[in-house]
DNA sequence: TAAAACCATAATGGATACATTTTTATGATA
DNA sequence: TATCATAAAAATGTATCCATTATGGTTTTA
């Protein structure tokens, strides 16, 4: 039998939008307007109604109370306070990690990390993930996880051109060397500690980034 | 002018079926008919099937493919993760909070305590809230304080029962003010102790409960 | 000129109707 | 009796319709 590529509407609308404001394409503050989306994706609304609902509870679309929605913002306090969210829940999962490493984990881990220095734009934010993945998998806590999967791909994916802009210079690669060197050595602190600082130093960059962003778009905004 | 009770159906369901789910009302695995629902409140399916996308959202109900929803169920083990989610960001608000403490912050938790050992059963849950969020409050990090009222209000409140049941027990108040005393020490570390086995002695106790029950529900419901 | 009032337009909230899918019940067959 | 096929019933998914509310612009008025 043939593939069933028939998919319910609220879901392919949901994950169309989700896309479009992750890339960019839907920037911050932008309002959605049932009617357009549904005349966009030849929906009637009632699909893009529920959508949206998923959406704003993924953060990623607010609802007024007058019923219109638009693209969230994401202000520099929140996000570096999700940075050290991320931080705080990452060196726990590293902790719990390193004394169930397998030498193959750790060489997976160098692979990925490899792959990383020469891949493709596109293929980094994936990888990058995969390359901490594969790190905390054996803390065996899929909770977690799951809570960091959701800060990468929902909150930082939406900085995805500041990311790749500094993706790999050279403190960067050395500090993914660094934190592979650490694991191998059993070293819970130091890991831990390398950790902490790889995903701060990055914070407050994009931090600074996003801030000066926002300012200057509001000027041109209000020209 | 009066007041304005009429409020968004959609909201008024959702409120409405989260506080059911949270109380019991509707037990785990409960199937949530649109057409049973719409016809309890009196209103179309529409903002029927808004409110369970919302609390799909939430984790409390679980839509599957099929579009049937469930009240979703609390395994023990992701019980026992969130509760080690919760202590993780906990001991680091602590850890932030108590070198920025007033007087008046200790003072505000002892009261609180006090009316913890003499309050009516309902109003336990809210009241150890706010003993917690007092202590938090000064560490000014507004985002991990919502995942910690998320995890209190969405997850813990579906405990309720077994909370409630050995919420005064003299070692948990003993534990209590173990942990304001050493706040006020500027015990960091003693504190942040005391609050993790607060949290996790307590873990174990419900999810062993909490196994238990559905141990005994599993058997009842294949007499 | 500025602000308030008003109206026309557009958007959302909810109800209903219909199409499609899933579930349940029934009955035939081995 | 068990199993499979099938048909009826029930539930969900989506479209459309109408009522209500919000928005934007225009006019009126102080």
């Amino acid at each position: 039998m043939s593939e069933n590529n028939k998919q319910k509407a609220v879901l392919s609308v949901t994950e169309d939008i989700r896309a479009k404001i992750l890339d960019g394409t839907y920037p911050e503050g932008m309002a959605l307007s049932q009617v357009d989306i549904a005349s966009t994706y030849q929906v009637s609304r009632t699909p893009v109604r529920e959508a949206l609902q998923i959406l704003a509870g993924e953060e990623l679309v607010e609802i007024r109370d007058t019923g219109r929605a638009t693209v969230t913002t994401i202000s520099p306090e929140s996000f570096l306070e999700k940075c050290e969210l991320r931080a705080l829940i990452e060196m726990k999962l590293l902790e719990l990690a390193i004394p169930l490493m397998g030498a193959e984990d750790i060489k997976k881990a160098r692979e990925i990390n490899e792959s990383l220095k020469k891949c493709a734009p596109e293929e980094w934010m994936p990888l990058n993930y995969l390359f901490h993945e594969i790190l905390y998998n054996p803390a065996n806590r899929p909770l977690m996880q799951n809570v960091i999967k959701d800060l990468h791909h929902r909150h930082y994916a939406r900085l995805k051109s500041f990311i790749l802009s500094h993706r790999n210079t050279p403190r960067s690669l050395r500090e993914h060397d660094e934190l592979i060197d650490r694991c191998e050595r059993q070293d819970i602190e130091g890991a831990c500690y390398a950790l902490e600082s790889h995903i701060m130093m990055s914070a407050y960059a994009l931090a600074e980034q996003l801030k000066s962003q926002q300012l200057k778009r509001r000027q041109t905004s209000s020209l």
